[in-house]
DNA sequence: CAACCGTGGTG
DNA sequence: TCACCAAGGTT
């Protein structure tokens, strides 16, 4: 795969042409301020432009610089980030402005290289804002790209194959190389959303289409190969609603795994088929205090990339209320006012709602 | 390297 | 309804 200069200059130029013209107006498109372009590089990974913007607004709103960011507890950077998923990406953003605070004097460093040691930064995080907020001709290679290069080229393989993502970060590498890199590491990316789409794409108003090995040999719909999926794998959880006075109890959960860091109703992991002796051991372990069922409220049921997650909503109480466990960083009796401030997944938030339904 | 980590939009 | 997917990173 080494396309000769004649071939990439046909792909640079019309397609940083066509980005002038057709790029969507973006509001971090409007600014120049690294931070900002870094958040909106976290923000958009696996996520919809669409859901993106509102989050991105209010999260600059409440932590305006790197500084800002560093200073406030995980706790608040989570409450901001609450209904985006993939949580780890908060934690990491949240490390690494500390990080920058104390390794690199609060201001983001500036090559792919120093950004890829930060967390939360691999190769395409480093590339882009290296490229957009620096203008380092540091190459990148998101679903977009790897989706314009496979059939721009013609690169074989299934997603995720060694050779294929090596190919493609070498074609990178080579077409970011002149003027602007980062606008046009921007361009391959807006093409990738807009024109050159997964299904339909719209070949007949493509401005690289003369280039493209792909269209010329008919296989634009087999190129690239889908991703195979694993099935997502059966999580059942008892979330243990235990009231007093005006308050439910809250636990924050450990910061690793799944909706690491984030507060909820105290859950236990059950078997699907627990019976409720079980699951009473289970919430009893899991909140260091002795629990009693006194009736299921409902489940709520919410289908993740790779789980099949049902939340079994059980009202409790117990001789004593607990105020500390060894399974949660934290508990806290909280009245609905105040959960609603609080970091948790969305869906924990229906578990919630459906909660305060059957409490009613 | 395969598994893990969320959510909402789309056909 | 459901499978697929969207500007990935970590372990």
């Amino acid at each position: 795969m080494t396309p000769t200069a004649a071939h990439l200059a046909s792909i640079r130029t019309p397609l940083l042409g066509w980005y002038d013209r057709n790029k969507r107006d973006l509001p971090w498109r409007r600014t120049k301020d690294p931070y900002a372009i870094w958040l909106s590089e976290v923000m958009l990974q696996q996520t919809q432009v669409s859901t993106v913007i509102p989050y991105w607004e209010r999260f600059l709103a409440r932590f305006p610089t790197v500084l800002a960011l560093a200073s406030a507890p995980l706790d608040d950077v989570l409450a901001g980030w609450k209904g985006l998923g993939y949580y780890s990406r908060a934690r990491n953003l949240h490390r690494a402005a500390q990080e920058i605070v104390s390794r690199f004097g609060g201001k983001l460093p500036s090559s792919a290289e120093d950004l890829l040691s930060l967390p939360g930064f691999g190769r395409y995080t480093s590339g882009a804002v290296a490229s957009i907020a620096f203008g380092e001709e540091a190459p990148l290679v998101d679903g977009n790209v790897a989706r314009v290069f496979s059939r721009l080229f013609e690169v074989e393989g299934p997603p995720g194959d060694r050779e294929r993502e090596a190919t493609l970060w070498e074609l990178a590498t080579l077409l970011v190389k002149g003027e602007r890199p980062g606008d046009f590491n921007q361009s391959l990316m807006e093409h990738g959303a807009t024109t050159c789409r997964p299904e339909n794409p719209l070949c007949l108003l493509c401005p690289v289409r003369d280039a493209c090995g792909a269209f010329r040999a008919g296989r634009v719909d087999e190129l690239p190969p889908a991703k195979v999926r694993a099935t997502p794998k059966k999580l059942t959880l008892a979330l243990a609603v235990w009231s007093h006075a005006d308050t439910l109890l809250f636990a924050r959960r450990a910061d690793s795994g799944l909706f690491g860091g984030l507060w909820e109703l105290p859950a236990a992991e059950v078997d699907e088929d627990a019976t409720p002796e079980e699951t009473t051991l289970r919430l009893t372990a899991a909140l260091g205090a002795g629990v009693r069922l006194e009736s299921q409220l409902g489940t709520v049921k919410r289908q993740l990339t790779h789980r099949d997650l049902t939340l079994r909503l059980y009202r409790v109480s117990g001789p004593q209320r607990p105020s500390r466990s060894e399974s949660f960083q934290e508990l806290r009796w909280c009245t609905p006012t105040e959960a609603a401030a609080l970091g948790m997944s969305t869906a924990m938030q229906r578990a919630l709602e459906a909660a305060m339904t059957a409490l009613a």
